[in-house]
DNA sequence: ACACAAATTATTCAAGCGTATAATAACGGC
DNA sequence: GCCGTTATTATACGCTTGAATAATTTGTGT
């Protein structure tokens, strides 16, 4: 009751704040720490440039991750997903679904120096991390079954019937030749005109399956 | 002269040493430096754990670098140079320089997770550090320059004229598709045979350049 | 209106960071 | 064999970090 002493102290204001709804702010402070990431590099995130970024304070972060670390999974998880899920497309024709898939991957807003420095960031740490080392292997590993069922569907759809192992090694072939053009676009934007490297990607695609590609059937 | 006061703490004795060349300590620090990286991820990299790896301690850091900032820059361009000059073949035909170019890139000691992880640190803060942007680039450049030259070398020997521009986009092709299967083998090497990354670069690289390209040929 | 649960802020703490400085050991020239 | 140079160690400093805790504001159900 009366055992508290009204110091001068007390009377300073705190700053006013507002209640978010959970899922927001844990999307505001995921998305914050990929920009802050992509913007300052991995050991410049910390948790007090984050916070403010996302427009709050740096001790609320642990009310809605159990540790730095976990809010850092959180974004990769949460990058990779969005990488992924932009060259989907889930109508048309074989061969235009192919080419979409491989165009998508090589322009805005997937091919961009931003994604390529988060991306690095978090493959950098992959070896000495194994919670962002399986993140890191289930989003690879949807990548290529996508693209081999995309080529095994566009053989098909050629009246190839692909001998076993083949259309493995053109979703390896062709999964390694969309990463490092999508790493090419990212690193030196500048030397490469807009749509440069999306149509060496389509002509060096068709030659390495041997059938025509074009960008616009559907 | 008498005016030092000898307490008993100066007779603790201190850790031996010897005096090593400037070129082989600076060297040690910098293997240490790429060890801590590969190992720890760049955060993690500190002086305080590299010093001990290169055999010295913390301090002495300072004393062939002008900060830690420098000793990483040191680290990335030694590392840059180690994994350009291994595809070099100075003496054969065109045809097989290119394929050793090629191999060369996806086999050890060139392909590995240990090159992946340092190469992705790295990159991870060439968009922060304009410093190591420029190292980036010079070796990018490096890179692709001497594809190209290989390439034309190769067409040429084969009788073909190429078009303007034809050499640079094949360049361009490839050095994605070196890049993107060096990636693949580097993070998930247990999905793969010990050649057949190899064997499908050198068999996309003879479907877009059009002509046959063997390994054994001299 | 009001009380209660919990979301948010503010403050504190120990640990580790890069750097600076002073003491010391090692080595080459004489 | 000593002496001076300097490579090397040891220690200290100020700062930042992730985390823990205490204090306070907010919104919701009644």
């Amino acid at each position: 009751m009366s055992h508290q002493t009204h110091s001068p102290a007390e009377l300073t204001s705190r700053r006013s704040f507002h209640r978010a709804p959970q899922a927001s702010r844990r999307r505001d402070l995921v998305d914050a720490a990929l920009d802050c990431i992509a913007e300052l590099g991995l050991s410049a995130a910390t948790i007090r440039v984050i916070a403010p970024r996302a427009g709050v304070t740096a001790g609320l972060v642990r009310h809605y991750f159990a540790s730095k670390e976990m809010l850092i999974q959180a974004a990769y998880r949460s990058f990779m997903a969005s990488m992924t899920e932009r060259g989907f497309a889930p109508q048309g024709s074989a061969e235009s679904r192919l080419a979409h898939f491989i165009l998508a991957n090589l322009q805005e807003p997937v091919a961009n120096s931003r994604n390529i420095s988060i991306w690095a960031a978090f493959v950098g740490q992959v070896r000495v991390d194994p919670a962002l080392a399986l993140i890191h292997h289930e989003a690879y590993l949807t990548f290529r079954d996508t693209l081999e069922e995309l080529i095994a569907e566009f053989l098909a759809a050629h009246g190839e019937k692909p001998e076993r192992g083949a259309c493995r090694r053109h979703a390896i072939a062709i999964n390694g030749l969309i990463d490092g053009l999508w790493l090419e676009r990212g690193l030196a934007a500048h030397l490469f005109s807009e749509t440069e490297l999306a149509d060496i990607a389509l002509s060096s695609a068709e030659k390495i399956l041997g059938q025509p590609l074009s960008r616009h059937t559907n």
